[in-house]
RNA sequence: GCGGACGUGGCGGAACUGGUAGACGCAAGGGACUUAAAAUCCCUCGGAGAAAUCCGUGCGGGUUCGAUCCCCGCCGUCCGCACCA
């Protein structure tokens, strides 16, 4: 059945059940009414504001915060949850906790929705933000509200212009005619991260290549340090530091200048400045290739017109992404030549190639096609020679030869001349170290180079709903930065959205203002800022959201770094990234004395949902479709139709699949409670979690379960004085009870969610015997009853703090559970005096040994070799060998 | 092409540092209660076998008293980067 099939008839409202006697009649529980109740007691008692001065150690934790799209996804709710459990049982452990949220409320899907329902996008997106708020609140997330803050709020943009001006006067900003990303369809630039598959990230539109004057935040002048400070990333998931790296993408290499031959140089041009990071292979070169914007070609063409078309040519076919990926490889002889370093009589053409990237390196390459296999498909198509020079090692050099495959491993040199018979790795060490001291025009011919892949962040975007950035220009004095005490620069309120491009480019005055240096007419920039900008350092406002400045240096000290970041892995990159900037530049910059925002990094994994298909094509909801199981089989039907629907792939629930559940659903049917702990049982939190009605069914199965647990349990225990009990029958029930309260404790720390999960299940499963059958006079297991139930319900309380709250009251708690301390567990209720261990024959296990604790090794020796199958095993020999794992295991080798 | 992760019952998964493989949940089957249903409770649930027992963590080897875990070689799935010189 689907779960919205089920919607309305739902799990019995405040029906009686009637069990065996009438008088334990026990009211199911009811998250309708209960859970609103808890919400607002909680609010009321302002559990979860974060107190300033507050002496206790703090504890941040962190969800990545939500753009208003408009409804919460249930993908949120899954983010939201974990972050809420660590925060209350954080809070329980007597931390001082910051659980803050926002809105990441800048963007372009708000000038979308203004272009096609004639809606300013703040309207929109504070409409969004308002639905948005009251979906959280009805999960129990124990938030901060008291410091939410939307980053279109012009306190938090203008802050954020505050920020870009120190950056500006830090020299961490500048403004670059560059090759950009143009998406032809959003009408803006695009960052390299923003561009997938040549596509924009957006719209999907094919991006093309344009020169555009843009703002540029420096984060190059970082590249060594974010790839370095990597490593102290401990509680950063493997995968995510390791992209990173490879995107900073750090390479070792040497820049050498080879010069032009005297006859073939264009005027004024007398060499060429290659960076490689295969110097040992110098003497496989047999061309350079430059780019086709490399000033070299450009000066070429300007006296070469067949080139000048090549070069024509390329740019055309090459201004989009997807085609440069596909183009075929073509190069054009420009007719220079150059020297090759190492023998002034060899000279080697000079092409330009469509394929080589001005961004990187030089923009400009020496070929070695017997080690690239690029270059020798370059080299084969134009004639040009092969040198074999690095070969595996073990190859006769005599015979090595490279046709149509390239080597480009490491080896052994040959045909190098003075590098023969070296490891390309001491031939790289010599190369360089002859370079370095050879000369070319009175300056160094080669000079070690590191060279990152890291490219500086354009932040520049032709859009309305954005940060405006701070700048002037004054045909005058050029780029003059607002003051200060003239922010903030405000978005108008007056803009049109019946015309693609930015509104702010033409606001009939917005952008005409007087120069803050001479006083004449100028112009106000009016790009917007990446929106990535905003996210790179809410995390920091959230300590001090009401704070004049960026930040309250002393209150941003105090609680970051953020403790334990959770959000999803599609930001590993970019956010990540660019908050690590932030956070130096910030400290550049004198807001806060740290290096890196995030100490723990958790990347959870999605909401999936199985899809559903009609035979004429069409994606059914789940609502539609009623899901039976025939002879095993699951079949799948539409509703309306009776037509027999395909049961497709599980996939991450999105709008045009239509395999979306909402909250709300969920919420109505089964409380939030069940949603919080269906979305953290079964599945890993960094996997990918299937939401099934049945599963979900489960969840509130065992919400019913733990309440008519206690409930039953209530009477018998109410007024009683918790005591564990370490010997006789009520042993039973506190040490699971104790044991669980250890291993959810442990598993809650280590994020484990679903071992939580597990072992609540197994203290539930364990404690169901023993408290059903509670007398009336045996007060020890009354007394441990009580103890075990009032641990029970603070193990519950940060995945389902609702019915935690009404378990705490149905037994006569004081208080809120959710302002209570975690109970510490009794060390001697978790071990046992005697275990049992197995015992292994030959290494596979024939019976058990139940043994004393503190048994030695002699001990548990001599037990075993007189248990019954170990004799009979050993047929009255002497065992070879006795391995005796102390508390593990005993395997006797025959 | 380069880099990485993963592969365990019908399903999601557990198994800590090399020490009882399959915890816990879902699904399924059987039973109890009920006029009936729902709810609840009990039992079964990797494969073969009547049982003893044997086999079993993608496949093939290896190390070890003992391997889901470590090593070597394959196969498969997923992810990231990709003309990076």
């Amino acid at each position: 059945m689907t779960l919205a099939a089920n919607h309305g008839e739902g799990p019995p409202e405040t029906s009686l059940l009637l069990c065996e006697d009438p008088a334990m009649a026990t009211e199911r529980y009811n998250p309708r009414v209960s859970e609103p109740r808890w919400q607002k007691a909680w609010e009321e008692a302002r559990l979860f504001e974060a107190a300033q001065d507050d002496a206790r150690p703090t504890y941040y934790v962190l969800e990545m915060f939500p753009y208003p799209s408009g409804r919460i996804h249930i993908g949120h709710t899954r983010n939201y949850t974990m972050g809420d459990v660590v925060a209350r049982y954080k809070r329980a452990k007597g931390f001082n906790v910051l659980h803050p949220m926002g809105w990441d409320a800048f963007g372009m899907p708000a000038e979308n929705a203004a272009m096609q329902n004639k809606v300013h996008p703040r309207e929109w997106t504070y409409q969004n933000i308002s639905v948005m708020r009251d979906q959280l609140k009805m999960m129990g997330l124990s938030l901060d509200w008291s410091r939410e803050f939307a980053t279109c709020d012009v306190e938090y943009y203008h802050r954020q212009q505050m920020l870009f001006l120190d950056f500006y006067e830090k020299g961490l900003v500048t403004r670059k005619t560059s090759k950009v990303n143009w998406d032809p369809v959003d009408q803006t630039v695009l960052a390299n991260e923003q561009v997938i598959d040549g596509r924009g990230w957006r719209s999907g539109a094919e991006v093309e290549q344009r020169e555009l004057a843009q703002w540029f935040f420096k984060i190059t002048d970082y590249s060594e340090e974010l790839l370095s400070a990597i490593d102290g990333l401990k509680d950063w998931p493997e995968k995510v530091r390791l992209m990173q790296r490879n995107w900073i993408g750090r390479s070792e290499g040497l820049s050498i200048r080879w010069a032009l031959t005297e006859e073939t140089a264009p005027a004024g041009e007398s060499e060429i400045e290659v960076y490689t990071t295969r110097p040992d292979t110098i003497f496989g070169a047999s061309f350079m290739a430059l780019a086709i914007d490399h000033p070299l070609a450009k000066k070429a063409a300007q006296t070469n017109a067949a080139l000048a078309a090549f070069i024509e040519e390329c740019r055309r076919i090459g201004t989009s992404a997807a085609a440069l990926e596909t183009a075929e490889k073509k190069g054009f002889d420009t007719g220079i030549r150059v020297r090759h370093p190492f023998d002034p009589e060899w000279t080697l053409p000079v092409y330009v190639a469509n394929f080589v990237l001005m961004e990187y390196g030089t923009g400009a390459i020496f070929g070695c096609p017997s080690g690239d296999q690029r270059d020798l498909d370059f080299a084969n198509k134009y004639g040009l020679p092969v040198i074999p020079v690095v070969m595996p090692e073990g190859a006769d050099p005599a015979t090595f030869q490279i046709t149509e495959e390239a080597y480009g491993d490491d080896g052994i040199m040959l045909n190098s001349r003075f590098l023969d018979g070296m490891t390309n790795a001491q031939a790289f060490e010599e190369v360089a170290r002859r370079l370095e001291t050879a000369t070319l025009a009175g300056r160094p011919v080669g000079a070690r180079k590191v060279n990152f892949r890291l490219r500086d962040w354009g932040i520049s975007r032709q859009r309305y709903w954005g940060c405006p950035i701070p700048m002037i220009h004054c045909p005058d004095c050029g780029i003059v930065p607002v003051p200060k005490e003239d922010l903030p620069v405000r978005l108008p309120d007056d803009v049109s959205f019946d015309r693609p491009g930015n509104p702010l480019d033409r606001h009939p005055t917005w952008r005409h203002v007087t120069c803050p240096k001479c006083g004449g007419a100028a112009q106000r920039e009016t790009d917007t800022m990446d929106t990535f900008v905003d996210s790179s350092w809410y995390f920091a406002r959230f300590a001090s959201p009401h704070a004049e400045g960026p930040t309250d240096r002393e209150a941003v000290n105090r609680w970051l770094p953020v403790d334990q970041y959770i959000g999803g892995i599609e930001h590993a990159i970019l956010h990540l990234l660019y908050s690590r900037f932030f956070t130096r530049a910030m400290r550049a910059t004198g807001h806060l004395d740290l290096d890196e925002p995030f100490k723990g990094l958790f990347t959870q994994g999605m909401v999936v949902h199985e899809t559903y298909r009609s035979a004429d094509g069409r994606w059914l909801a789940p609502s539609e479709v009623r899901v039976e199981n025939a002879d095993g089989q699951r079949k799948a039907v539409e509703i309306a139709t009776g037509e027999t629907v395909t049961i497709g792939a599980l996939e991450k629930m999105s709008k045009s699949k239509r395999n979306t559940v909402s909250p709300e659903e969920i919420i109505d049917s089964f409380g939030a409670d069940t949603a919080r702990w269906f979305m953290l049982s079964d599945s890993p939190p960094d996997r990918d979690v299937e939401w099934t009605d049945d599963g979900a069914a489960g969840a509130h199965r065992f919400v019913q379960r733990v309440w008519r647990l206690v409930s039953e349990a209530a009477p018998a225990i109410a007024g009683t004085v918790p005591q564990a009990a370490k010997t006789g029958a009520a042993a039973a029930i506190s040490k699971p009870a104790h044991k669980a309260l250890k291993a959810v404790g442990e598993d809650i720390e280590r994020l484990a969610f679903n071992r939580a999960i597990a072992r609540i299940h197994e203290l539930v499963n364990e404690l169901q015997g023993p408290l059903s059958g509670l007398g009336a006079g045996d007060d020890a297991a009354r007394a441990a009853a009580r103890q075990a139930v009032e641990i029970l319900i603070h193990l519950i309380a940060p995945f389902m703090p609702h019915l935690a709250e009404e378990c705490w009251a149905k037994i006569g708690g004081e208080g809120l559970v959710a302002a209570s301390r975690w109970p510490d567990f009794d060390p001697g209720l978790v071990v046992d005096n005697e275990i049992v261990l197995p015992v292994q024959i030959n290494g596979k296990k024939r019976g058990d040994l139940t043994i004393a604790r503190d048994a030695d090794q002699a001990a548990v020796e001599e037990a075993v070799l007189g248990l019954d199958f170990v004799q009979k095993a050993l047929g009255g020999a002497a065992p070879r060998k006795v391995i005796v794992v102390p508390q593990r295991i005993v395997n006797v080798v025959a």
